[in-house]
DNA sequence: TAATTATATAGATAAGTGTCAATATGATTT
DNA sequence: AAATCATATTGACACTTATCTATATAATTA
């Protein structure tokens, strides 16, 4: 596997919160407003803008404003995406980052020595 | 889906990081030890140190002291719960937490109203 | 036993995170 | 136009995170 890592670890941080767990949980069910996700939680009004902001940006959240609400969605292919990497990173694989560290040690991470 | 967001969340905050990305994937290539894995990063031996305790304390990565090495290895069976936590988050499903959320509101986050 | 090698811990620090109250913006309704 | 409703932004704050240097511990080798 090679250079993607970075690019997934805000998808990964969008994830690495209990709250936003949850909210990802109730749009699974299908898309919800701001004010209804609010209603299952006992935040204020802006900490939960300020966690859908996070779940917008990482692509794992649609967001559509409607008027003055705005309708937020589960973004699946993005997850999809996301378990993929996840699977990929895992599994095992015979041509390997490893090969690159140890061979030649010529990766991002540790550059010309 | 129920009460396991909590238990999660250190596992995907372990995941959450650019270097134990990278550490994971080289893991999948087979076991190896903290000094070899250090060789192929540019942080101190400390640093190391902190990420591999994250790692092993989330469960994705065993640890196990081989005299004065530490064989490294991965979890497979974590990482594998880990996805199907993530699948069956993401999932459209009909028996919902929205149900309870907005039905009876009376789950974890949101006490008696 | 002394030196060396591999790893862990402690303490410091800068940057990031989740939360709130207060306020602003933007849309709808009266 | 004014009031109301839905959402976003700002600034503050406590807490967490990733990193380092210095040092400790624990195992191996000379």
């Amino acid at each position: 596997m090679k250079y993607s890592y970075a690019e997934y670890v805000p998808l990964i941080k969008a994830l690495s919160d209990e709250t936003r767990l949850k909210i990802i949980d109730m749009l699974s069910c299908g898309e919800m407003c701001a004010c209804n996700i609010l209603e299952a939680f006992n935040i204020t009004q802006p900490t939960l803008s300020y966690h859908m902001k996070i779940l917008a940006e990482s692509g794992l959240v649609k967001a559509v404003r409607d008027g003055a609400w705005m309708r937020y969605s589960l973004n699946s292919e993005k997850s999809q995406e996301l378990r993929l990497f996840l699977e990929n990173l895992t599994q095992h694989k015979s041509e390997c980052i490893c090969d690159e560290y140890l061979e030649n040690l010529d990766v991002s991470d540790k550059e010309g020595e």
